[in-house]
DNA sequence: TACTATTGCGTCAAATATACGCACAAAACC
DNA sequence: GGTTTTGTGCGTATATTTGACGCAATAGTA
């Protein structure tokens, strides 16, 4: 059967490449139109939704094995990426048995025996990423166990398998705790925005509204902005400002921080 | 060879009892005399200093396993623990070649052929927690890999072996962090204790001086703080209030923030 | 009793955060 | 073509938080 070679071929390679026990998730932020986004995929035909993830190659770091995973998912390179907790409960994977999964996803039979290798006896230790990309530059693409691979806004995200839900929840703690010592938008908005866009992100994030006007000064005192020539509008009002991040002093605020330790 | 036989012994127990790939590795602070300390382990029978670690039961949960680990090194149970970052660089156990690591245990005759299983072919991901113990309950207990657990004052920390120096940086960056926006000091003071003593405990974690009465104002606004009699105080000077953190209060502000996701 | 080290509680100014006024530009409307 | 509408840029006034410091009270010691 075709598609039970495939499997088998691709366990096979898991196993002789990859480290067992552990795999990676990524929460994969986007922005668009005032709503904040997560990239969920489809599990092959089920109505199951799950976080993209990822296994670590054996001659590979953890991090390069995020940002690879992430390329294969988005097509984006060089993006923000960040770890923000590691999963390891003894039923996190638990949330339907191992048949049932594979009955929902349509495996069972092509499936039936592969997965008995001491490689696939327990649950992984998952170790969660997250990310922030641009959502306009974005070519989601599904991998092999799904069929679908789309954005969802960030309230309307349903029930997913696993501890996946979770996971988006701690994420998106770790990211408005960041956004309050660290400026964030690098990644999200295009190379050139308006003070508004940035603001709609932040408020996107926040999950409140802000003061346009006090959200000027506090930005501006960052002095992470540089400010380019107007920006032709579209709708009836005034000609905005055009803004860049100021790359290296952006890195200069991520880095802060040093610690005099042995 | 006696040794040789304990060792396969281990090796054998970790195989069938623990997940591969895995381990985790514990930077615990103590406070003591207006010092931050950090526990750490003396490899058998060499000069080289490590933390204290621990893998993962296949039947038990990550965070367990941490506690687990913990007790065991310390005798301490139900302590604040914290999971901070997991490290997985390819080259991070590496420091030494297994061999030389080996030989500088004294382990490298005993060993011979032992690591050779597929379950130690590569290097483990590692789950880095931090954990903040009263420094005067602590009983420092070496494992079976190490014949000395001392408490180092943290400026003082020697080179240590793998990235475990890393690991105490980035442990002491996130303690600070947690410091502005949470409470700290429960499991790191005895039940009672005076203001001045809370306040040298911040200033020890924080690695500066802060104002005596503005640090007053701002503990007491956090109102997590319950003020009990006076102590009699042993130098010539006024007798302080003694203080102890109300639970429920204190747990709270830990587990602030809630989230409307999915 | 005078002296000293430490403590509890206050004030005051600087910095920061928050609320809001208002004029201007560009498109839309009549 | 004047008026309205909408979003923008830049102010000012007011609260709140942060940081620096004064001072009297207490409990030992000389």
């Amino acid at each position: 059967m075709e598609l039970r070679g495939k499997l088998q071929e691709i366990l096979r390679d898991i196993e002789e490449n990859y480290l067992p026990s552990v795999s990676l998730d990524l929460v994969v932020f986007g922005f668009h139109e005032s709503q904040l986004k997560v990239l969920l995929l489809r599990f092959k035909d089920s109505n199951d939704w799950i976080l993209p993830g990822g296994r670590v190659r054996k001659d590979e770091n953890l991090d390069e094995a995020a940002y690879r995973s992430l390329r294969e998912r988005t097509g984006l390179d060089r993006l923000f990426l960040q770890q923000f907790h590691t999963f390891g409960n003894v039923n996190r994977m638990t949330y339907f048995s191992r048949e049932e999964t594979l009955e929902r996803m349509g495996l069972a039979e092509a499936a039936a025996g592969l997965w008995d290798s001491t490689y696939w006896a327990n649950r992984d230790i998952s170790v969660g990423y997250y990310a922030l990309v641009d959502f306009t530059g974005t070519v989601p693409t599904p991998d092999f166990m799904a069929d679908e691979c789309r954005w969802w806004d960030i309230a309307e995200v349903p029930h997913l398998l696993f501890d996946h839900n979770e996971m988006i929840r701690l994420a998106l703690r770790t990211l408005r705790r960041q956004l309050s010592y660290q400026p964030v938008g690098y990644n999200l908005l295009p190379e050139t925005f308006t003070m508004t866009e940035l603001q709609s992100l932040y408020e996107t994030i926040l999950g409140r509204s802000l003061d346009r006007r006090n959200f000027y000064k506090q930005i501006l005192h960052y002095d992470v902005l540089e400010r380019l020539g107007k920006r032709p509008t579209i709708p009836a009002s005034k000609a905005p400002y055009l803004y860049r991040f100021r790359k290296e002093r952006y890195e200069q605020l991520l880095n802060d921080e040093d610690l005099s330790v042995g």
